[in-house]
DNA sequence: GCAAATTTGTTCGTATGTATT
DNA sequence: CAATACATACGAACAAATTTG
């Protein structure tokens, strides 16, 4: 036991965490009991407070205490393209149907557990504590901007950086919780091409990939997806209200849409892009999915973390 | 400015840091001599620094001091499958053979830009400044356990708990740099059934899915990756070396795959799942791609995470 | 290889500020 | 407005890790 006594403290909690002594969402004696109880100075027990915090096991709230974290039940987003309507999960309004299914669906198993857990007088397990958000998935109306296209949306548009370009910007919520930031990027040549819509900040009901087939013939002949894990910029942490503390990342998509119609490749061997979206997700909330080949329609229940973890060893 | 000292101090060596005026890898003047600078006790410098730690600028080493933190350069794995092998990526040989290139590829574009930069005697850019960890990949030699099901590996199994499986796990390295975790799960029934060499701690040279295929006739119909974002446990930590603030964390595939081989489904409808695998890779320098319908060959440069950042507004 | 110097890490005590109930 | 709880800030001392001489 060489730790130090802010760790001594900080893991004796954590097992109390882990063993479900102490239950998400219940608030812990305060930093002057704690001083009490573990023979230290006020400074120590904060420490062991934050390193907990740090990890995610607990959140402190200026004049009401500190409390054990309430995780979120994950969003599952699945990014392989839907094999009837060609659109990828995050794209339109099929998304939403999606979420609204496995939220569904969540609430029953979660019900389930419950009667099954209270019947057997055992303690609830973690899928009975996750957090689900209220509220219907719903986005708000685009903004669209006429400018100039910077360095890394030229680069995936194979365009010069400054070149006329188009970029729709939406957010998307969960009832009131704020569930992505989205910005798109189009050349402005196809806007002047006859796309117009593309620079009206309204929805395009049938997608934009459709509406860029039906009204200028560009079909797109393939898509890339690009994941990241990064830390929130501060328009990203105000949005999702993120705590300061830095320690919920975003996930970060960039999907890139090419064409192989001959009028849209500027000459150059196809596939040739020709729209770039950025999305942004709070990392601790949201989880991805991709099929390949045939498979079950059923998604299993959510990873549960400390469980994979154990699993993890040698 | 109703900021607190310490964040003031922190956005001051933020926006050093940010501008370049402090580059990637160099050391900050000591705890002493911001006391000074600031006129700040040293408990408040060290406040400052830690918000800088944990957004990923700099870090502490005892007994040298804090430094500006050299990001490294993102290693990509394409997790869709490659359409000639059938193989996706991370699995076998295959994920090597396109990490290699990727780095020769790196190499060379970072030496392009370091001469255009000096031809044109601006400040080195970000590409330049990421480091690219030394050595080849390699995989340690598996090993192999044969245990019960756990819950987790059950229920994407469809077994029931406490059932036969065998466990492969494996490590694997850039050079001296760890790189990722890996442990599949399949049913002990398989081995049993003619697939001896699940049991083996040897690699399994032509992959497990072409072994399966040509020992017991089971075929993969498909398969679903669940890609989800956690803190790193212990082992993982260790195994990474993590600094311990908890600041990186882990994205962890989960990868299922499907058979519709008749002996293989239990009776069930198929798709049935015949093996699981559990993938476990650093947030910070891992990123994923992934294809659908043609698609160029090319990937575009590394994500900037501090550019697209920018272009985040609404 | 060891001792001294340097630098960050841990712990204490105390006072005052700010958010919430 | 008062009470409660966490947040910020100061000062001080000793410990541990690392480098230097």
């Amino acid at each position: 036991m060489a730790d130090p006594l802010y760790r001594k403290i900080a893991e004796d909690l954590q097992r109390k965490i882990e063993s479900g002594e102490l239950e998400p969402g219940q608030r812990l004696p305060n930093e002057e009991d704690f001083r009490n109880e573990y023979a230290a100075a006020r400074n120590t027990v904060r420490e062991a407070i934050r390193w907990l915090t740090q990890r995610g096991l607990v959140e402190t709230r200026p004049g009401q205490g500190t409390f054990v974290i309430r995780r979120l039940e994950p969003i599952i987003t699945t990014l392989s393209a839907d094999p009837e309507t060609g659109m990828a999960g995050g794209e339109g309004q099929a998304a939403f149907t999606e979420i609204r299914r496995q939220r569904e669906r969540k609430r029953e198993l979660r019900e389930k557990a419950r009667q099954e857990r209270e019947a057997s007088g055992e303690k609830p397990s973690e899928a009975e504590t996750l957090e689900i958000p209220e509220g219907e998935p719903r986005a708000m109306p685009p903004t669209v901007e006429l400018s100039f296209a910077p360095g890394y949306v030229a680069e995936r548009l194979r365009i010069n950086e400054g070149d006329d370009v188009v970029s729709r910007h939406q957010q998307f919520y969960i009832g009131k919780t704020p569930w992505s930031l989205q910005t798109t990027w189009y050349p402005l040549a196809l806007a002047d091409g006859g796309a117009t819509a593309l620079t009206r900040p309204r929805d395009i009901e049938e997608g934009a990939v459709e509406y860029l087939r039906k009204t200028i013939g560009l079909t797109q002949c393939g898509y890339r997806v690009r994941i990241l894990v990064r830390p929130p910029n501060k328009t990203e942490a105000d949005f999702f209200k993120l705590p300061d503390d830095g320690r919920v990342q975003v996930l970060s998509l960039i999907r890139t849409g090419y064409t192989s119609t001959p009028e849209f490749t500027r000459g150059e061997n196809s596939p040739y892009p020709f729209r770039v979206t950025f999305t942004v997700l709070p990392a601790d909330r949201n989880q991805f999915v991709f099929n390949s080949g045939d498979y079950p329609e059923e998604i299993a229940a959510p990873a549960r973390d400390s469980e994979i973890a154990s699993g993890q060893q040698a």
